[in-house]
RNA sequence: GUGGGAUUAGCUCAGUUGGUUAGAGCACUGGUUUGUGGUGCCGGGGGUCACGGGUUCGAGCCCCGCAUCCCACCCCA
């Protein structure tokens, strides 16, 4: 038997995750996003450049490969790197003004595979250009509540600021320095980050080097007026529009474009992979990918990892059920159901069956009403109707159905 | 990439110290004296015990390998 390849799986919950897109997609229209699509294969360069090399995803997680046209190419492990391309490529930086889109599909890892972590894996992002406001920052944030409070999702928000290209340099050596004054003592890991991107040793899972790091310098206490004044904003605007936060001085995310506004969403409920979603602001990505300098904002959601999550809505009955108790009926019912639907679900039974079984096919099928022709009915041109939820059922002429 | 656990019917799982023809519940399917479901009763089909080797008179059970899943590390959505 062919397998599907490891950690990339068929999508067989696909009610929750139709229930989700449709709920998201409703949403990100209310914030006045509009939907975008992008190709699933990039050139590789496009996520070295903004991703960054110092990174894991493209360090060593990318499906990469070279293409009979001798492209270096790999397929896409994050979306905004694509989206940003696609503004950059059509020239909206130039044109200036507001771009907001929203984007779900396919993306890839070549990771080790585990509960709510897979190679291939699917994300629910929005992107919003041209917005320096941190009100925008705040935007997004209420913007993933409004999502998780429609599915019934709990969650906990971890906020940090990254500070900008006017502080974080400068931020980022004072760290190098304390670093270098225990180096003997972090572990291996962070000796490597000191140098490829110190910023993340602050994130470090080692208890010993997290004890060291209470004495490092902190993130926020380092940010310029500029920064300290949004960040100082956000907590406010969040706070009077009801929505609680953390925040976390070890939030660093994994990639190499965040500057200032940097958040995630945690479930307490999906085992280790808990960061259910997680954005920024990335102000400098689209000069990096050779834009005319541009804000931006995004965020991306996990879709596999909500999933389970959900609280789906109560499941309605709805349509027909149509079936026949003898054979020279099973024809016109097969017809009957056609017509029907032209403007509503109908299924229907192509073989005769007894009353009984009929009803609980119906009923197993969920649909609203068990339209049945008998031996009685057929000779007089009717059809037997039960409204499953009501227990009415009524005889009437063929051609009132 | 590292460490640990698991894998028996479509699903969830039993299966004794290695010993006839591998079981249950659910699901599926057929029937159930007169045409009424989601909740009765009786029957039926369905397994290369993940896969490949080995030990043994004999392996679902013991040993080795491998694949996948799960858990932790790591990483991140």
């Amino acid at each position: 038997m062919i397998q599907s390849l490891r950690g990339m799986n068929d999508i067989l919950e696909s009610q929750r995750f139709e229930y989700f897109i449709e709920v998201a997609t409703k949403i990100a229209k209310n914030y006045g996003f509009s939907y975008i699509e992008t190709p699933l294969l990039e050139e590789t360069a496009l996520f070295k450049r903004s991703v960054g090399e110092s990174s894991d995803i493209v360090g060593k997680e990318m499906y990469q490969f070279i293409d009979k046209g001798e492209n270096d190419v790999c397929l896409r492990p994050e979306g905004t790197a694509g989206v940003v391309r696609a503004f950059v490529q059509s020239k909206f930086d130039k044109a200036g003004g507001t771009y907001k889109f929203f984007y779900h599909g396919p993306m890839f890892r070549y990771e080790r595979p585990q509960k709510g972590r897979l190679r291939e894996f699917h994300q629910f992002g929005v992107e919003s250009f041209g917005e320096g406001s941190v009100y925008e920052d705040a935007t997004m944030i209420m913007m993933i509540a409004d999502i998780f409070n429609a599915l019934g999702i709990g969650y906990r928000l971890k906020l940090n600021s990254l500070g900008d290209s006017n502080c974080m340099p400068q931020y980022r050596e004072s760290l190098v320095s304390f670093l270098d004054e225990c180096i003997e003592e972090i572990c291996e890991d962070c000796q490597r980050r000191k140098s490829t991107n110190p910023i993340r040793v602050l994130d470090c899972k080692s208890e010993k080097c997290q004890t060291l790091y209470v004495n490092a310098p902190k993130l926020l206490n380092n940010l310029c007026s500029v920064c300290n004044d949004d960040f100082e904003n956000l907590k406010k605007i969040l706070t009077s529009n009801n929505i609680n936060f953390e925040i976390d001085n070890h939030l660093v995310r994994g990639l190499d474009y965040y500057s200032k506004t940097a958040f995630e969403f945690v479930s307490d409920n999906i085992g280790a992979q808990s960061a259910i979603a997680g954005g920024g602001r990335y102000d400098r990505l689209v000069e990096f990918l050779d834009g005319k300098a541009t804000p931006a904002v995004g965020f991306a959601i996990g879709i596999e990892r909500l999933l389970e999550l959900i609280t789906m809505p109560e499941t309605v009955r709805d349509g027909y059920y149509f079936g026949a108790m003898d054979d020279e009926a099973v024809e016109l019912v097969i017809s009957l159901a056609q017509a029907k639907r032209k403007t509503e679900k109908a299924t229907v039974s192509y073989k005769s069956r007894n009353l009984k079984t009929h009803l609980k096919n119906a009923d197993k099928a969920n649909a609203q009403y068990c339209a049945i022709i008998g031996e009685n009915e057929f000779k007089e041109n009717k059809i037997w109707v039960k409204n499953l939820d009501e227990k009415t059922e009524q005889i009437i002429p063929i051609s009132e159905i």
